[in-house]
DNA sequence: ATCAATTATTTTGTATACAATATTTACAAC
DNA sequence: GTTGTAAATATTGTATACAAAATAATTGAT
């Protein structure tokens, strides 16, 4: 697998946005991104181009690139879809879960429980992650797959910051364990309500952290 | 507001994109696009960025850009994904429409209605599309919105080809009401249950129209 | 001092130039 | 004829240059 340059500017770029790096509004000014990077405008442009495209900034012809960061109800209008996206995922993985399938599920369950003991918020969220994605493969539908993996990805950074509020992490795991045996036993409905209430209530458990996430803004120096 | 010239660009290579003027597979070559849109490869490398992230085309590195046609089957996948956040976005906007938002589904319904009688095609993919995007809006959640719309674009070509199937536009105009009903009763899952059919049944009567969507693709001359 | 208008300075958008990598062609060996 | 290699050609990726537009600074009038 090759990279360009651009490539690497964007995936940056994405993080630095995500983690909070610029404040929302904020303009991006290419020349000092480009010195930053050490590369010209031209490759600078193209990231831009495709952050746009994921809506992590927004192009005014003429002005510039802005970052925006989602409000709080777009978050919760996102987790919103998340949630119905996820819940699809369960209720067609249910249907086409393959005994190999089952299994990779059962191992990512048990790396969760393994770093929820150990108090590990970094592993249980690797570990979270992947019993996800494995749950949106096993929905057979790849366009599916890709679709939540993305709006997975945006929500990430919310999502994360979710595990500091105490017993989350408990109360994420006994829901990973619900919808585990709904997918073993090959309930679409109860796989598919149980993800949807996963992730509903990420996106109600949200609510607490607002104040904490309006109120620390990073800027760039 | 104001445009840049690589926003024409995009629109434009997106209309040739969708309406077949490319084979799946063929390479974008930039100098002869920069030619023939009369700009140089800057703005059109640009285009292409955007392009690339709406999955319209693939960028290789070193390679370039081929245009990426959805296969059969991931067409399946997105309707059925478009099923699911149709059938969202109705049992939203059953719980949320107001007067005003049913008024103006009734009057694109309206609109439905006159076009399939003169049996004008294209006045009924317009009036449709405004109907699904009334809904859409009407859920209440513009996240949810702009997926549903983005994703409803990418498969409006091949929507399209299936009015042209003998009396799926009387069919369609019945489902058409039986949502609006539904709608208007405000019967989340009724709402939810008839939309997600009528788009189901897009992606089963596609099924009829391959044969002629795989045997004609154009080249760019 | 405040505001308007004009000039200077930034900053974006695009063209062009050039370097690095792919692809094609030509040619030789088998 | 096929295969392998080297030169030639074409194509992408990036830097730089410049034009057009937006923003900031300056000046002058009230």
């Amino acid at each position: 697998m090759t990279f360009r340059r651009a490539d690497g500017i964007r995936e940056s770029l994405e993080q630095m946005i995500v983690t909070g790096e610029f404040a929302d509004g904020e303009r991006l000014d290419e020349v000092r991104l480009a010195e930053h990077f050490n590369v010209s405008r031209t490759p600078l442009r193209e990231a831009l181009q495709t952050l746009a495209a994921s809506g992590l900034v927004t192009l005014i012809p003429r002005r510039g690139a802005f970052v925006r960061h989602p409000g709080f109800v777009e978050l919760i209008e996102m987790f919103e879809v998340m949630a119905e996206l996820e819940a699809m995922c369960g209720r067609l993985a249910a249907r086409r879960l393959t005994d190999k399938g089952l299994e990779q599920l059962e191992q990512a369950a048990a790396g969760c429980e393994v770093a929820m003991d150990t108090g590990n918020t970094n592993d249980y969220y690797r570990a979270n992650e992947r019993f996800h994605y494995l749950i949106y493969e096993a929905s057979g539908n790849s366009y599916l797959t890709s679709e939540a993996k993305r709006l997975h990805k945006r929500l990430q950074p919310f999502r994360r910051m979710q595990l500091l509020v105490r017993g989350r992490m408990q109360q994420s795991m006994q829901e990973h364990r619900d919808a585990l045996t709904a997918l073993s036993n090959g309930n679409p409905d109860t796989a598919a309500e149980s993800l949807r209430n996963h992730v509903a209530i990420q996106g109600e458990k949200f609510n607490d952290l607002m104040a904490s996430y309006n109120s620390d803004k990073k800027i760039i120096k």
